[in-house]
DNA sequence: GAAGGTTATCGATTATCGTCGATTACCGAT
DNA sequence: ATCGGTAATCGACGATAATCGATAACCTTC
């Protein structure tokens, strides 16, 4: 029980939301429905545009958001999977068994697994 | 919007979950509704004393477990605040409105603030 | 194809973090 | 007071990560 492998796979989630930069980032893509390219992204959050940039990549690979390659754009928008999935995993961790209920907090507590 | 001192916050509480180890030792916590001693916990996590000692300082200071000295031992035990109110800031950083449906996710998404 | 705008990558710096071993502090019993 | 067990602290090391500036890659328009 609690297996070191699936102990790995959450902190790998938790840590892509471990700092404020990309708190910023997920939850301006949430509030928005729509897609942000990163120069709107980078007017919104101080840091750099290579940071920025950084940051995508790290939220990408953990699979929270997803990109669109839009001519000389970028734009990018929250993985839909992971609002139902992501707090359910927190659930998992905090012992509460995955719920299972349509409407509610639905499947195993995974989505896409990160590239 | 998404201000960042809230995001930092947000960031403080997944940082304390950003490391397997540590969500070992939540789940464990969380799974048997009971205290656990330091030296059960190393016995379950495959790191040495000192560094289960130190992510118990980071967890409780993140206020995600409590502490009950009873003489040599000191057990530790999952903070009952977390388990409705971190999935629930889970959902807000995704972007769902804080729920507080009674029998559902209460409240602010906070707890106890870090010490 | 040259220019300008957008994004990704690279290299370097700095800071933070996980882990260990050793030590210290604390408690209970002898 | 001493001893054995338990937990916390300390110091160090290596690894990881956030950030920046500069550069490169890519696209669009002229």
């Amino acid at each position: 029980m609690v297996d070191r492998r699936e102990a790995e796979r959450y902190a790998d989630w938790f840590k892509a939301l471990a700092d404020a930069t990309r708190i910023q980032i997920v939850t301006l893509l949430a509030r928005r429905g729509a897609t942000l390219s990163v120069g709107e992204l980078v007017a919104a959050v101080d840091v750099g545009q290579s940071t920025v940039s950084h940051h995508l990549k790290a939220l990408a690979e953990a699979g929270f958001v997803l990109v669109d390659h839009e001519g000389a754009y970028s734009r990018y928008r929250l993985n839909e999977e992971c609002v139902e999935a992501f707090p359910s995993a927190a659930d998992v961790v905090m012992g509460r068994p995955a719920p299972v209920q349509a409407g509610g907090r639905s499947g195993t507590g995974r989505w896409g697994r990160p590239r």
